[in-house]
DNA sequence: TTATTTCTGGCCTAATCAGTCCATAAAAGG
DNA sequence: CCTTTTATGGACTGATTAGGCCAGAAATAA
């Protein structure tokens, strides 16, 4: 992006962004009340000052924490839409990717935005404004790669809904798997699921 | 039940169910951690001596309150479904009644199981078996009535998918509802959707 | 060298909060 | 009348927490 020029004094001797995805691992893990200050800053191995000098406060880093996770992790399932050869292969890896994101590190966390972001929404506006944006995106681009995978479905706007549908299923998904539902049940929900979804997209 | 012979000493001066769907509202708004004892007290109109002596701490009235909330404004759409007349009809009660309960007393709240539950679900292991035995008991009710309904999708097995398809749909409506989805476009959105999920029962 | 910036680590504080305790009042049965 | 139980409200405790502050070290450009 920018080169810009080196700056003076002595350079950060971390990376924002992998400081993030430290802190994503707390959060995702605790819920945001339940991620204190010593817990994050040990994690993402940075000291109090210097966390307070990077990421301002605690409700600042969760909307960049947030943000880092809708671009990285959060945007796994989409891209496997999106790189798929066919609208099947669009789908089976779709939701072979929901499933896995919601068991990350064979820990069922569900999803960070999904379930710890929507929880603080009702007291944070400016997160509920980020996560709201970010499941927007998340099902125009859904919407796009259908669009181009099932090209007949269009006409009829059949690709829209089965867009919202699998949204639906990515937030299912991971609300079912915080509460430890079984990971081989899921897989097969997920499978027939999505073969519906895949019929009413072409018929 | 048990009619249970005059108890000895002062009455207790308030009804359980009545204080538990008071304080239903705090933690639907606030969030586990962010309901504390004042605001739950002052909401179920008791003191914190007999809120301790009623419901023992907090998580443990957290438990009463889950499950109070899914016998009653939790269980609307199934129960809606369930006494429709026919599947056409059982899908657009159900429909209504998963976008009302989201955003109840016209407040978009969302559900208090599918979000407030669910996130801290990651930390207390009791809430989040409470939580999956919710969903469970859901989508078996919902298999049932559909399969009450709709008695020829029995054999292919479509009545299970689409219960599946059901409770997705109603989680997810319980998650945007609480990041600001507009109602309106949820209206048509989950509309479409059960229009979807009809058709795969009946083709 | 000097100025500038970020680093660390720890200490402090001001607030919040869950849970306990106590003294007293009120409502019931025996 | 006495016992039992729940009621009230306020005060108290102990723990936790976010955030601020400071002093000294380290790393870079000018």
């Amino acid at each position: 992006m920018t080169p810009h020029k080196r700056e003076r004094g002595r350079p950060r001797g971390f990376e924002i962004s992998h400081a993030l995805d430290q802190a994503i691992g707390v959060f995702w893990a605790c819920g945001y009340d339940g991620a204190d200050l010593d817990a994050l800053t040990k994690a993402m191995g940075i000291s109090r000052s210097s966390f307070y000098a990077a990421f301002t406060d605690k409700s600042e880093l969760f909307q960049r924490v947030i943000e880092r996770y809708a671009e990285t992790l959060g945007a796994r399932p989409v891209a496997a839409m999106e790189t798929a050869p066919s609208l099947h292969e669009a789908l089976r890896r779709f939701g072979k990717a929901i499933v896995d994101l919601a068991h990350t590190d064979d820990v069922p966390l569900g999803c960070l935005v999904a379930c710890v972001g929507a929880e603080k929404a009702a007291t944070d506006p400016k997160i509920g404004a980020l996560v709201l944006q970010i499941i927007a995106t998340t099902q125009e681009r859904i919407e796009a790669a259908l669009a181009c995978h099932a090209p007949t479905a269009v006409a009829r706007g059949a690709h829209s809904v089965a867009a919202s549908l699998c949204v639906a299923l990515m937030q299912s998904c991971a609300i079912k798997a915080r509460v430890g539902f079984p990971i081989q049940k899921m897989r097969s929900e997920v499978r027939a699921n999505l073969a519906t979804i895949e019929e009413a997209l072409s018929d």
